[in-house]
RNA sequence: GGGUCCGUGGCGCAGCACGGAUAGCGCGUCAGCCUUCUAAGCUGAACGUCAUGGGUUCAAAUCCCAUCGGACCCGCCA
C-alpha cells in the first residue's frame, strides 16, 4: 500500500476513532475540534491531544479520567495503521503507530513515488505570479537584495510542485529618476562598450554619476537659500554636502578615470539636475531618443543580472517593463479611474489618493489586519509636473498581472509595506476587490553588514557576484582539504554546488521577518545547518547504496525496530506536511529547517549502526532500504530550495 | 509623535499562525571517537528568570495589555 502522504491515513484513523469513541461515551456533549498534534518523544505515541483538558471542565471531572473513559471506548478490533491508544500524563490521550505496517507504508510510498514523493499537489491549483528579484537596472544584485531571488524563487519551486502554474516575473523599474541619472551619466561619457561585466560596469557609472549631480544640486541649493533659510536648516545642507563630498573622495580613489572625466562631462551643462528631470519626462513621454538612451543602458545592465542569475539557478518567465505601463495607456487609465472615485483629492496641485477614506468606506479595517489607530496616510499619484509616481505605476502593473493570474505574490522587501498596503487599497477603491484580496506582499527583512548598511547610491555595497566567488573559492580550499586525491576537475565541480548551495541556504534559512547581519562565516558555512552538510549527508547516503551490489528479493521492513530507525521513519513521513506547510503559509525556510534535522538523525544513524554490514542480510536490505528513502527525500527536499543534490563530495 | 516588525544560553537561530508533557539546534568552550559503509561526521559535559511587569487559562516562550530595547516606514524617492 502507498499512499501520497501516508502519515494522513494514520491521523485520519486516530481522528475516526476518537470521534467515535466520544460519540459513544459522551452522546450528550459537543465535543471540541480535535486538534491531534505531533508528540515531543517517541515514548509519548506519534500523536496526542490535549482535548481531555477541555471537556474535563464541561464534565466537572479530572482530565485524566475523561482520558481514561475515552480510551476505554475506543474500538480496537478495526485498528489498522494504530498500534494502541493510551491515556497519559495529567490528561493526554496518546496514539501509537504500528510501526511493522508503518514502516512498509512509508518506506513503499517513498520508492514507489520517488521524485515525487512529499510533493503533494493541491485539490485547487491556481495560476500564480511570482514578483522577485527586480532589482532596478543601475548597478550589481548586491548581497542584501540577494535574499530576494533566494526567496522568490525557493517560493516558485514550492508552489509549482504543489500543482500551481506559476509564473515568474522581474519588474524591471526603468521609469524613476534614477534610471535618468545613470543614463545621463552614461551619455556623457559617450555611452560606451562595458570593459567589464555589464551590471559592475553600469554601476560605477550609476553611483559616480549619482554623487557629482547630488553636489552640485547641494551646492546650488545652499546658494540660493542662504538668505532665506534657518540656521538649522543650513547645518543640514552643511552635512549632507559634507557627506557626499567624502563619498567623492572615495569615488575618486576607486576610479579616477571615470571620476574626472564624469566630473569634466557634467561640468559642461548649467544644470545636471535639469537635465535629468528633463530626461525622466521624455521618457515617460516616450520620446524616441530618451526611450533609447535609457532601454540601452537598463538592457546592458539587465545582461548582467541573468548572468549572475544562470549561476545560481534563478530563471524568470516574463521581463515585465515599467515604463511599457506607462506608453500603454494602462496608467492613465487607472488615473482616470481613480480621479472619477471620491478618493482622489488634489492638495497643491497634486493629486493624492485617500487611502484612510477608503479603508473607512468599505470598512477593511478588520479585514486587512489594521488595528484601529493605524492610519493609513495618503500616497501622492501624480508630480506637480506631471510625472507619475512609482506606486501609481505599481497599480496599472498589478491590475495587468491580475488579467494572466488568479493570485499575485510580490517579492518584496519590508521597507515597502506601506506602499504595497497603498496599493492594495487602491485595488479595492477602483472595484478590483477580488483582486485586492489575492493580492500577496512577502515581506523580507534587509541584510546588512556589520558596520554599515548597504547603500547602492553611495556604491557600498557587497556584490552578489563577490560573495558567490568568494563561496566557491572558500569551498574549492575545503574540497581539497578534506579529499586531495580527487581530481582538479572534480574539485571545480564540487566546489561550484557546494559554495552555491552554502549561499542559498543561508540567505534561505532564517526566518523572511528577520534581518540578516552578513558575515562571510556565516554565509559560508559548511558544518552543520549549512546546504554543505545536508549535500555532504546524501553524498554519504548515495555512497552506502553504491557499495550494494544485490537486489534484495525480499524485505522484511519490520526488523527496522531500533528508536533511531523508528525516527527516520516518522521524519520520512513527516515530509509531505512540511511541504504542504511551506506552501499553504509561504514558509520555504521549513524545508531548509526540516532537510538539516533529516541529515542530523540520519549522521547519527549511520555512526551507531552499520548498514551493509549488519548483524543479518534481512537487516541490511531493511537499511538499505531506508537509506535509499532518505537519499530520496534529501534530494527532493534540496531540489525544491534549489540547492544541488551531488551522489559525491 | 504615529505605525509595522522583532527581543529565546556568550554568539547565531528554531519553536509562536493552532496555548499543553523535561524549551530544540548550531557556533564557541571542555572531554572523547577514524585498521569498520565519506570525520564537511558522531558521542558526552557545561551553559536558559524564553526582554520586563501585569492579565486570561486547569495549563503561557506561544494569546491580551503596558513598559523597556532594536530595526524599518510615515517623500512631488523607489
Amino acid at each position: 500500500m502507498i499512499a501520497q502522504n501516508p502519515f494522513d491515513l494514520f491521523r485520519q484513523e486516530c481522528q475516526t476513532v476518537l470521534t467515535v469513541a466520544i460519540k459513544k461515551t459522551l452522546p450528550e456533549i459537543t465535543p471540541p475540534a480535535i486538534n491531534l498534534k505531533r508528540t515531543a518523544n517517541l515514548d509519548f505515541g506519534q500523536l496526542a491531544t490535549s482535548l481531555c483538558f477541555e471537556l474535563a471542565k464541561k464534565l466537572n471531572q479530572k482530565p485524566i479520567l475523561v482520558a481514561k473513559n475515552l480510551v476505554a471506548a475506543v474500538n480496537n478490533s478495526t485498528f489498522e495503521f494504530i498500534e494502541k491508544v493510551e491515556p497519559a500524563g495529567a490528561g493526554y490521550i496518546n496514539f501509537h503507530v504500528n510501526f511493522p505496517k508503518f514502516n512498509a507504508l512509508i518506506l513503499e510510498s517513498i520508492k514507489t513515488l520517488n521524485k515525487n514523493y512529499g510533493l503533494v499537489k493541491t485539490d485547487q491549483p491556481k495560476s500564480i505570479i511570482v514578483e522577485h528579484t527586480s532589482v532596478n537596472p543601475l548597478h550589481p544584485i548586491h548581497i542584501g537584495q540577494a535574499r530576494n531571488p533566494m526567496l522568490g524563487d525557493a517560493l516558485s519551486r514550492i508552489l509549482q510542485c504543489r500543482g500551481h502554474n506559476v509564473s515568474r516575473h522581474y519588474y524591471i523599474d526603468d521609469v524613476g529618476r534614477q534610471s535618468s541619472v545613470v543614463a545621463y551619466g552614461y551619455s556623457k561619457l559617450g555611452r560606451p562598450k562595458p570593459n567589464e561585466k555589464a551590471d559592475l560596469f553600469v554601476g560605477k557609472i550609476y553611483t559616480v554619476t549619482s554623487c557629482i549631480v547630488e553636489i552640485s544640486r547641494l551646492k546650488k541649493g545652499k546658494a540660493s537659500s542662504s538668505n532665506t533659510s534657518s540656521a538649522d536648516d543650513l547645518a543640514k545642507i552643511n552635512k549632507e554636502i559634507d557627506e557626499w563630498t567624502s563619498i567623492a573622495v572615495e569615488l575618486k580613489e576607486k576610479y579616477p578615470i571615470l571620476f574626472e572625466t564624469l566630473m569634466e562631462k557634467i561640468g559642461e551643462d548649467a544644470d545636471p539636475e535639469e537635465e535629468i528631470n528633463s530626461l525622466n519626462r521624455s521618457y515617460e513621454d516616450g520620446s524616441p531618443d530618451a526611450k533609447n538612451l535609457i532601454r540601452e543602458v537598463s538592457d546592458l545592465c539587465l545582461e548582467g543580472f541573468r548572468q549572475t542569475m544562470k549561476r545560481v539557478g534563478v530563471t524568470y518567465d516574463s521581463w515585465d517593463w515599467e515604463s511599457d505601463f506607462v506608453w500603454s495607456t494602462q496608467v492613465s487609465e487607472v488615473m482616470a479611474k481613480l480621479k472619477a472615485s471620491q478618493f482622489v483629492f488634489s492638495e497643491k496641485g497634486v493629486l493624492e489618493f485617500d487611502a484612510e477614506k477608503v479603508i473607512k468606506t468599505f470598512d477593511l479595517k478588520s479585514k486587512l489586519g489594521l488595528s484601529d489607530n493605524h492610519e493609513i496616510s495618503p500616497l501622492t499619484l501624480v508630480r506637480a509636473d506631471g510625472t507619475t509616481l512609482y506606486t501609481t505605476r505599481d497599480i496599472a502593473y498589478t491590475i495587468w498581472k491580475f488579467k494572466n493570474a488568479q493570485k499575485v505574490i510580490n517579492i518584496i522587501g519590508m521597507e515597502q509595506s506601506l506602499a504595497q498596503l497603498q496599493l492594495k487599497i487602491a485595488l479595492y477603491a477602483m472595484g478590483y476587490c477580488e483582486n485586492a484580496d489575492n493580492l500577496v506582499h512577502f515581506a523580507y527583512n534587509l541584510v546588512t553588514l556589520p558596520g554599515y548598511k548597504m547603500s547602492s547610491r553611495r556604491g557600498h555595497y557587497i556584490t552578489f557576484d563577490e560573495v558567490l566567488d568568494e563561496a566557491i573559492q572558500r569551498a574549492y580550499s575545503e574540497v581539497s582539504k578534506r579529499s586531495p586525491s580527487l581530481s582538479d576537475e572534480e574539485k571545480h565541480d564540487i566546489a561550484n554546488f557546494v559554495g552555491l548551495g552554502a549561499v542559498r541556504y543561508a540567505l534561505l534559512d532564517v526566518d523572511p521577518g528577520k534581518p540578516v547581519v552578513f558575515t562571510w562565516e556565516r554565509v559560508l558555512n559548511f558544518e552543520t545547518n549549512s546546504a554543505p552538510y545536508v549535500q555532504y549527508t546524501h553524498a554519504r547516503a548515495c555512497s552506502i547504496l553504491r557499495k550494494v551490489e544485490h537486489k534484495p528479493e525480499y524485505l522484511n521492513l519490520e526488523l527496522l525496530t531500533e528508536r533511531l530507525e523508528r525516527e527516520l521513519i516518522l521524519a520520512l513521513a513527516e515530509f509531505p506536511d512540511i511541504f504542504v506547510e511551506a506552501t499553504e503559509y509561504l514558509k520555504p525556510n521549513i524545508i531548509a529547517d526540516y532537510i538539516n534535522t533529516l541529515a542530523d538523525k540520519f549522521n547519527t544513524f549511520y555512526n551507531a549502526y552499520p548498514v551493509i554490514k549488519a548483524k543479518t542480510p534481512e537487516l541490511s536490505d531493511a537499511r538499505i532500504a531506508l537509506t535509499k528513502a532518505i537519499q530520496i527525500v534529501l534530494k527532493n527536499a534540496l531540489t525544491l530550495i534549489g540547492v544541488f543534490a551531488p551522489e559525491k563530495m
